[in-house]
DNA sequence: CGGCATCCACAGTGATACTG
DNA sequence: CAGTATCACTGTGGATGCCG
């Protein structure tokens, strides 16, 4: 992209990230920590591959990400973000925000990844009760495996992968799970949504969103077992 | 733009301030509140004419932006940022905040308007004693007039324009008045930089920087009648 | 198959000139 | 003052080709 050669600490961050593709491509890297080549094509629905390719240069010039080569195991190269790189985390997020309530538009002819839902579970997820035994779910979206682990300080980490050890499994639409999680929909509304349970579903309530008072399981969790 | 088409509230956004120059403008917008088609062609240097007219197209038809008459004194139409609008404000703080370490590039070559310096004044500067009397402190840097009233929750309110009373005047360049008014830089430093100040050093303990413990004012305040 | 490079039609951009 | 018109140029998206 051309510079906007101004002194402006927003103009210089959109000097780097500002170009078409290139903040969707942290998107992705975010999510994933650590990305083939391929894996971001996949996540980049309607990018051109000569377009990626020419983005990663860029992004590697300006210090952002890494490519190396992996122990043998692996033959291809990965990809990572930089600390520089995460560092855009809570920008991400504050335009993610702004942007939820664009969600409705469009529904049907839009794209849709399983794993784009982990960015805003991070986000939204909290732990209700830090102090109380730590907590490992697994989730299934479609294909997608995911890890929610529950930190001694409220947050919830959530990784792409299976765990190990789980205390508890969920299966069903990133939609309707997302809205599980943060404590907006109900285990019973989950079911009925096609959401399968796997566990003691008391295990929920430790779940809410940061943003809203989320009581829904408490109330509505007699009918959790049906 | 070209929508993305990926249902993701990150695309989303990107889909509607995703476009070059945008958030720019909603910068300008943002710094001013009220402004004509000539204040934001000053404040957007490089911009061309017919691209912000475009833009301007574009965000009043997603509801960012409103273009109207003003009662009589005023001959021309003004655009204000809606609510909505306004929401954009912590996401373009934090991407100016990421940005903020790529201020050191290019510093010749780069334009600058003056006013840009109240976008940062608001993110960083605090009340560090909000439950004194609330101050009123007149800045000039060069032609700009900038306002800057302490709240009573610790907040300081940072709007373009002179007022009508004042506690105190700092005159300079913005880079230094911004450093002093995070203490980062005590008033002997400053006006060894060319800052001139009228009015009762004191004031100066008042404000510090959000993000560092800034004990510049105490320590150095000695040497600020010289 | 993963990781690009090349080519091309076209949409977006920037500089300047012009208009009500 | 607030744009529109024009036009050369650059960036983008899609297809396809190449190479280990």
């Amino acid at each position: 992209m051309r510079s906007y050669h101004q002194r402006c600490a927003l103009a210089k961050a959109l000097d780097v990230v500002g170009d078409r593709w290139t903040l969707l491509i942290i998107r992705e890297l975010l999510i994933r920590d650590a990305c083939r080549y391929t894996d971001l094509l996949n996540g980049l629905p309607g990018i051109a591959t000569n377009l990626l390719a020419e983005r990663l240069k860029e992004l590697e010039a300006a210090g952002l990400i890494t490519r190396e080569d992996e122990p043998p195991p692996i033959a291809t190269k990965v990809l990572r973000l930089t600390s520089r790189g995460k560092e855009l985390a809570p920008a991400i997020a504050a335009l993610g925000w702004w942007g939820r309530p664009l969600l409705a538009e469009d529904v049907d002819n839009d794209a849709f990844r399983d794993h784009w839902v982990i960015l805003p579970l991070r986000q939204y997820v909290r732990d209700r009760s830090p102090g109380a035994r730590p907590i490992t779910l697994a989730l299934r979206l479609g294909k997608e495996h995911v890890t929610l682990e529950t930190a001694s300080d409220g947050s919830v980490r959530v990784q792409p992968g299976n765990p190990t050890r789980r205390d508890a499994l969920i299966d069903g639409e990133p939609g309707t799970i997302l809205a599980l999680l943060s404590a907006k929909v109900s285990l019973a509304a989950a079911r009925a949504k096609g959401v399968r349970f796997e566990g003691d579903p008391k295990i929920l309530r430790r779940f809410g969103s940061k943003y809203t008072s989320g009581v829904v399981h408490d109330s509505e969790n007699v009918h959790g077992r049906s």
